[in-house]
DNA sequence: CCGGGGTACGTAATCGTTTGCGTGGACGTC
DNA sequence: GACGTCCACGCAAACGATTACGTACCCCGG
C-alpha cells in the first residue's frame, strides 16, 4: 500500500488540500511548507492514486488500440509507435485484439462508454454497420482511424498510408528496370487497399502507354491465392514479364508458383510485393516490396487523438508515403553503384 | 455522455442504492422494481463508470504486459493469448514497450504503485537491480513472469517454456535422421535460454555417445552472428554434418553462410533453428525450427496473475513444452508417409 | 486607526459508485 | 392484539483525490 494524501496531511499537520496543492505545484502554498510536504511525500513513497484523480478531473489516462490480429506483422510496429507517443504524453495504451470478431469490436466501444479509455485508435477496417447505435458525434471526438480509411461520410479523423502512391511507385520502378508488360495480382477486388494499389499502378501504366498493362487478377490476401493466381496467369498465351502482388503473402505464393514453372523472380520475370514483411527478405531470391511507415501511423494517430480528447482541434488528416525496398526480384540490371548494404543485420 | 445511476434513480423514483443493487443482481430489491430499473437502464443506455466503481471496490480491471520490443515476433503471439484470457475475465491489457530502456521498466512499476494496473505480466528478462526499492512481497503478489525465468530467489511466479527440452528434441530428431556429428551455434554464452537449449542438446548427445558432439560456438542473437559462426566453423578441418542454431536469426545467417560455401541445408548438412519465426518457412530450403507455445504462455500467465490478485493461491509454476516443426533443412530421408501438409496457407 | 489587498491555509462539495445500517410496513404467530 | 421477522428500500458514509470558496492574518497606505 502506498501512502495516501490524508496520511501525509496528518503528519505534516496541514489539510489534504494543501498537500494536493503543494505536490501539484499549484499556487497558494508557502515555499517552506511546500518543501516540507514534498520531502515527506517522497519519503513516504507517495504516488497519486490515478483512479481517484481521474474520477474528479474527468481525464482518463488510457487510450485503446483496436487491432484485428496483433500477430499480423503490420500491427506490432504500429503499436510500437503508438505506445511510445502515448506514454510520452502520459497516457497508457490498451491493447484490444478483436480477432475479427464483431462481438469484440462492440466490446471495444463499451470501453469507451464505460469510461475505461478516453479514446480509441481503430486500426481495423470497419463498416458503418459495425457502429451500431453509437453516437456519431461522440465517435468523431474520441476516435481516430490508424492505417485504414474511415467509413465514408462519418467525418472521423484518419491517418493512413497512401496506397495509390505505393502502387504508382511499383509501376514506375518496374518500368525503369525495363520491364515491358506488367501484370497485377490482388486480394479481394472490393478491398479498399487492394483497389487503391491497383489504381495507382494502373494510372502510371496508362500514362506510359496502354500496351504496358498485362493481366489483372484478384483473389484473397493469402499465399495460397497468390500461388493459384500466378498458376492461372501463366497458363495463358501471353505472359507478363513482371508482376505486382498487392501484398507480400500473395508475392510469396507467386514466387513459389514461378519456381515450380522453372522461372525464378528477377530479370526473367520481375516481382514486387507490398508490406515488406520479414519473410520476403529470405526467399531464394529476395523479393522487392513496398514498406509502410507503420510506426509513424501509430504516432501520428495518437497525436491527433490526444489533441481531440483535450478539446483542441487536431491537425488535419494525413496520408503518409510508403517506401520501396528494392531487392533482387525486380532488378534487371545489376546495381550500377552498389548502395550501402540495404539489409544490414 | 452516458447516463448516471442518479439519473435512473430519479426517473424510477427510487434511491441510487436500489438502482445499484438492482443492476448488480444483489438481493434486497423487489422483483418488480428490479425489472423496471433494468428496462430503464438499457433504455437510457446506462454503462457503469468503471473508474468510480474501481475506486470503491478497490479492484483495478487492468493488467500490464511489459515487453522489451513488441516488434519481435515472439511477443505479439504472447500478447494475443494474454489479451484473450484477460478480456474473458473482465480485465483489459495495457501494453508497455520498454524498448530495452531501464527507465521504461521503472515506469511500468510506477503503474503498479499509482494503481493504474492491478498486476504486471513481465515478458522481459530482468535482473534484481532492475527492481530498485520495490517491496519484494508486493511484487510477489502482483507480478508474474511470462516466458522468462524469474530472478532467482525472489519467489516470483513464472510461466516459461522448457528450453532444455527444446534442445533435447532437436538432438533426438537429428540423430533419428541419421546425422552423426552435431554442431551448435548460440547467442550470448551467459544468456539463460541459450545455456538451457545447449544443455538439453548436449545431454542427449552425451547419452548417445560422446563422439556425436561437434563444435560449439557462441555469439549474439543475430543473423550476422550466425553467418560468422558458421563461416568460422567451416574453416576448420572437421565439419559437423548437422547444426543446431539456438535461434532462428542465427539459423538464417547460418543458411546463408552454407549457401555461400556451395552447401545447402538438408541431407548434406542438417540445420534446425529455434522460435519458428515466419521467415524460416520461406528460405530456399525451408528450415526446421522449434516452435514455442507463446499464446499458451500468455494465457497461463494471465490466469495465475488474476488468481493472485483475487487473493487466491495461483496454480504452481509451469514449464510448457515446445514443439518441433520439421522441414526440409533437417530431413535426410524423404518422409515415408507424407504427413498432411505441414504448412498449409 | 482603519480599511483594503494579498498570502497561506482550511472547509466542504464533488466525481459516480458500493454497501453497512436503519426503518417502515406487511405478515405471521402466540 | 402485541410482538417478532422479513422484505424492500432509503440514508449516508465511504473510496482518494481536486478545487471553489471562505477566513484568518499580515502588511501597508492614507
Amino acid at each position: 500500500m502506498t501512502a495516501r494524501l490524508i496520511e501525509i496531511a496528518r503528519i505534516a499537520r496541514v489539510s489534504v488540500a494543501t498537500v494536493s496543492r503543494a505536490l501539484n505545484g499549484r499556487p497558494g502554498v508557502g515555499e517552506h511548507t511546500r518543501r516540507r510536504i514534498q520531502a515527506l511525500a517522497t519519503q513516504m513513497r507517495y504516488h497519486p492514486h490515478a483512479n481517484a484523480r481521474a474520477l474528479v478531473t474527468g481525464q482518463i489516462p488510457f487510450l485503446g488500440l483496436v487491432v484485428p490480429d496483433i500477430t499480423n506483422p503490420f500491427f506490432p510496429s504500429l503499436a510500437r509507435g503508438a505506445e511510445e507517443e502515448a506514454f510520452r504524453r502520459g497516457y497508457s495504451l490498451l491493447l484490444l485484439n478483436t480477432n475479427w470478431a464483431p462481438e469484440r469490436l462492440r466490446q471495444a466501444f463499451d470501453l469507451l462508454t464505460s469510461r475505461r479509455v478516453g479514446g480509441l485508435l481503430l486500426a481495423h477496417s470497419i463498416r458503418l454497420s459495425d457502429l451500431p447505435g453509437q453516437d456519431p458525434e461522440v465517435l468523431r471526438q474520441t476516435m481516430v482511424m490508424a492505417g485504414v480509411e474511415a467509413p465514408s461520410g462519418t467525418g472521423i479523423r484518419a491517418v493512413t498510408v497512401d496506397d495509390r502512391a505505393g502502387g504508382a511507385m511499383v509501376a514506375r520502378h518496374l518500368l525503369e528496370q525495363g520491364y515491358r508488360r506488367l501484370g497485377f495480382i490482388g486480394g479481394p477486388r472490393q478491398d479498399p487497399s487492394c483497389r487503391l494499389r491497383h489504381e495507382g499502378f494502373r494510372e502510371v501504366l496508362s500514362r506510359a502507354g496502354r500496351s504496358r498493362m498485362g493481366q489483372v487478377s484478384f483473389g484473397e490476401w493469402s499465399v495460397e491465392s497468390g500461388y493459384r493466381q500466378v498458376k492461372a496467369l501463366l497458363a495463358r498465351r501471353e505472359w507478363p514479364d513482371a508482376l505486382f502482388a498487392a501484398n507480400d503473402l500473395l508475392a510469396l505464393g507467386a514466387a513459389e508458383a514461378m519456381r515450380e514453372m522453372g522461372l525464378s523472380p528477377g530479370p526473367a520475370m520481375g516481382l514486387v510485393g507490398y508490406d515488406d514483411i520479414e519473410s520476403v527478405r529470405w526467399t531464394a531470391v529476395p523479393i522487392s516490396s513496398v514498406a509502410q511507415p507503420e510506426s509513424d501511423v501509430g504516432r501520428e494517430a495518437v497525436r491527433r487523438l490526444i489533441a481531440m480528447i483535450a478539446g483542441e482541434t487536431p491537425e488535419p488528416d494525413v496520408r503518409l508515403l510508403p517506401r520501396l525496398s528494392v531487392r533482387a526480384s525486380s532488378r534487371r540490371f545489376p546495381d550500377p553503384c552498389p548502395a550501402p548494404q540495404e539489409d544490414p543485420q
